[in-house]
DNA sequence: AACATAGTTGACCGGTCGGTCAATGTCAAG
DNA sequence: CTTGACATTGACCGACCGGTCAACTATGTT
């Protein structure tokens, strides 16, 4: 009776959690709509009850897996208990401490689920690719402020707060993406700290 | 004559172009050996006469294409004939270059060849994954040596000329992803210049 | 002319792809 | 007890997947 009532309305939340898993493991294309359906134990044909298309389940898990990440994850990552650079550190160690756990659990550092899907998707859906150009400008947003903290509290030179947020963002997605090829959360680690130089004004000659 | 000497015997190398660009413009998963071959005017049979699997083709794709940008590009960016610094700001603008070119002809920043592979395939392939962590890690050489020289002219201070190539291909890398997911090749130019600010030691309050 | 080798062709394999559909089941409100 | 909305099921669709194979042709060597 219990089990039954947990069961029967959160069909549709299983096939976003089981896809989610699915496509951050290996890839869009790779995973079928019936290997999801089998996974979450739903018939192809409440899958198509509750998404008009794999296209849209794919969106769905976006929205919710980044609202979920940013309420979560990033609050916590950038709350105002220590210093602005220092929130800057912290992202980096839960971005370590993120494949480090997954590597011990899989043997296999899976990357970023938004870079992994932006870069098999960006050329193959403008909706999806949309998407996810929102999700990393929304990732920029509180590092854009966290160095505009820094600079107010003369942490930091000043400097374009919003073009080094980007900056970052890129070296985030590219660091996760190497950790990803060397299959070595390590990279995280050793290479990471330098995304703080990126927030320092050049000095040439 | 003419013609039937010089089709007959490239239908490898028709593959291997057209494999190239399919990959490139999409991804392995949704380009199969059929489209391939329809493109490349091939029939099937021939196709696994010259490669025994779709993934074999893929890596002797990464062996050729890989082999023939280190010699061409990469040779010509990091000729000496400027100071050190300056080939980073030259490949940089390569890099602008090629996806300016890329977009006017197809409309889309295709992103990088090798991480969008890396991405998609590194959790499913450890052949492929191995194969493009040595192109990683080739790219990373060159750059280690400008590094090197630009410390020994005193145009940089001191530093660990191995880590910071690493960090700079890494940023190179996520550049190039957040380049394709805005499908905007301006991203390179506006967000690129900051790879020097890694080659800078820390300067902290 | 005979032979081996490389290259080409098209039919064929079992399996999976994303997606559709009509029939059926479940359940709560009227 | 009926109605209607939601949910579930399994059979079905045409197309395509990566890959195999035996027969055939073209080529260069002896």
């Amino acid at each position: 009776m219990f089990s039954s009532m947990t069961q029967v309305h959160d069909t549709k939340q299983r096939l976003l959690d089981t896809a989610q898993k699915l496509f951050y493991a290996r890839s869009y294309e790779d995973v079928g709509v019936q290997e999801i359906c089998q996974e979450a134990g739903v018939k192809k044909g409440s899958f198509y009850h509750f998404f008009p298309s794999k296209r849209d389940l794919t969106l769905a898990i976006l929205d919710e897996s980044w609202k979920r990440y940013r309420e979560t994850m990033l609050a916590q990552v950038f709350a105002r208990d220590i210093p602005p650079l220092k929130r800057i550190e912290r992202l980096l160690d839960s971005q370590y401490r993120h494949h480090k756990a997954v590597k011990d659990e899989t043997g296999q550092v899976l990357g970023c689920p938004y870079g992994n899907l932006a870069g098999e998707m960006s050329t193959q859906d403008e909706v999806i690719r949309e998407r996810l150009k929102r999700i990393f400008r929304d990732l920029e947003a509180p590092i854009e402020q966290v160095l505009e903290e820094a600079m107010a509290a003369g942490e930091l030179a000043e400097l374009d707060s919003r073009a080094t947020a980007g900056a970052m963002v890129a070296y985030l997605e590219g660091l996760t993406l190497m950790a990803k090829t060397w299959n070595d959360p390590e990279v995280v680690r050793t290479l990471g700290p330098a995304m703080l130089k990126l927030a320092v004004p050049v000095t040439r000659g």
